[in-house]
DNA sequence: CTGAAAGCGCTAACAG
DNA sequence: CTGTTAGCGCTTTCAG
């Protein structure tokens, strides 16, 4: 059906070789031939295999790329960012969506692997090791996550989180709710971590009101515990948790951010169509997909050196002041609170 | 690196072609070497090039999925589905998004469909005959998009707006505005003539407010016009031009549902968590992208037939009544109301 | 600078 | 039932 490489050659006069240089490495080949080769080549519509060029040069110019579950909007922009990235360099991506399986997410690496140059991998729950095992023999880079030895795009959760405490404490908060994420989630530990530090920074109190579900859901079952700790404002693990939390806290009659305020992390598109609309520390999720590719690609053109095992990328979050820690909760002159 | 089939032959002590029978038709192996075989595999951790595999039987066992913007919440459910399906049968899924760029949109699809065994496209802006010129030689499934002799999974946008008309009815409107997507949107052209048809067997009049963005940006647009149009309830081209409706009436002071109804198309997972919550037609967007892959991988396995050559499945969306059509907008009793 | 030959990893005849 | 042979489409020595 589709042109190969020997149909070129005949109608160019040449042979299989020659039309393969002219096509891969221009410089080598005689002007004139080249020109022939092109055009026709062009007229042909011929577009080399990459698989069977894959077989012998052991490149296939794909790239695998993993996520959790695309149905929670923080992943279809990585997506994004390594898409156009890819497209850049012209190397075509595999996407497997692991439903938040990890037993599955292994699976589907190893079954990847064998087809790609590398895989971008943002899966906050596998087993290190595992992914430790995986990155030994593949080209690996992680996204939002930390393995040793591995490359990794990450963001800089401690200090998102700590321009999240100053802004509270800057509004006069002095108690603040943190609504965690999974228990083993990488990012939800490291937050943790950034808000304690942060906390203890100001001397403001931080008070853990556990993990919760990464989902809207979860954000409503958090709120009320939340509402409980007697906590004036409230941090969660991501937006879409602050969405839940804000909509059970309306649902209680409770004002946002008149009688608590809330934060969230990520800046999904959803924040600012929230009511109100939702403060939150902003992560640029498709450039780490854009980086993420680059890494990635830099390890496969030149694998094994130590200037890129163990190279990180880390990316700052920027905090997005909007409703829901708006003026009306200035507590800095309110005296009646602690 | 990776074992090859030649590594797993000589371990069991038998041939390559065995081991290429033992393992894709182990009927017809005796059992003994079968189990013998399967051992070596097993302790290789040997697994067949898909590549080298392609080059000979010609099936790539990769499908291609194109869509033209992930940011949007429909695609990625029809993602999931597609993805979920194509696991189920063991096919691995290259992603392309066009970022709503038709042009790009043909270029990728060229350069895919050269490494994989059908694409399904998710096109609603591609040019109909640059379509029909892909199908012509890929096995291609149309997803949310008709074209003559193409095989393609649908939804019911007639009988949709029929379900949402018979609601407005039902509660007292009489004068409905509509909101529709992009000029060259297949589906709001199509869900515009089911408004009307609905419209018309009602008696009750329809108002065109005319052709906005997709998106949150394009209801905040249109908003103004509906309230202008005198209409009591609005439909929307999708939830996410509904919410951005919602946004901008919050704005205004116009409360929803007492002073003007709303309704989505599409049910995304925001509309439940709008406030107020989304009256939508909930589109089975997930099950899209499992059919679609239903009926590429039997194009695939049969090409050519008219069994499939044509085949379209129609799917039926679903009415979710919620508050922004609560019944504090009953306008039956109200005789104040024409 | 170009052609011929070899072979990537695998499967499909074809013998045995 | 199993081994041998050939070759998918391409790149890469190796000669010329």
């Amino acid at each position: 059906m589709a042109a190969t490489i020997r149909d070129v050659a005949r109608l160019a006069g040449v042979s299989a070789s020659t039309v393969s240089r002219a096509l891969s490495m221009p410089g080598v080949v005689n002007a004139t031939t080249r020109a022939r080769v092109q055009a026709a080549a062009e007229q042909l519509g011929y577009a080399p295999n990459k698989a069977a060029r894959g077989l012998i040069t052991g490149r296939t110019g794909n790239i695998g790329l993993v996520v959790p579950d695309l149905a929670n909007p923080f992943f279809p922009s990585v997506v994004k960012g390594v898409q156009a990235r890819a497209r850049m360099h012209d190397v075509a991506v595999f996407l497997a969506d692991t439903d938040e399986d990890a037993a599955a997410e292994v699976g589907l690496v190893l079954a990847l692997a064998k087809q790609v140059d590398g895989l971008i991998l943002c899966s906050p729950r596998a087993d290190e090791d595992e992914l430790a095992a995986i990155a030994a023999d593949t080209n690996v880079v992680l996204v939002n996550r930390l393995v040793e030895g591995v490359p990794a795009v990450t963001f800089d959760n401690e200090g998102g989180m700590r321009q999240a405490i100053a802004h509270l404490v800057a509004l006069g908060h002095r108690k603040i709710a943190w609504v965690g994420g999974p228990k083993t989630s990488w990012s939800s530990a490291h937050r943790s971590i950034g808000l304690y530090a942060a906390a203890h920074d100001h001397g403001v109190k931080l008070v853990d009101v556990g993990h919760f579900a990464p989902t809207y859901e979860g954000g409503m079952a958090a709120a009320d515990q939340a509402v409980a700790s007697g906590a004036t404002a409230v941090v969660a693990y991501n937006d879409l948790v602050a969405i839940g939390l804000l909509a059970r806290l309306h649902a209680r009659g409770i004002t946002v951010p008149d009688d608590l305020s809330v934060v969230g992390i990520d800046d999904i598109a959803m924040s600012r169509m929230s009511r109100p609309a939702l403060t939150t520390v902003r992560l640029p999720k498709q450039r780490a997909g854009e980086i993420a590719v680059e890494l990635l690609l830099a390890m496969i053109d030149d694998p094994d050196p130590d200037t890129i095992i163990g190279t990180r990328g880390t990316l700052h979050g920027e905090l997005m002041v909007r409703d829901s820690t708006g003026l009306a909760a200035d507590r800095t002159s309110d005296p009646a609170r602690p």
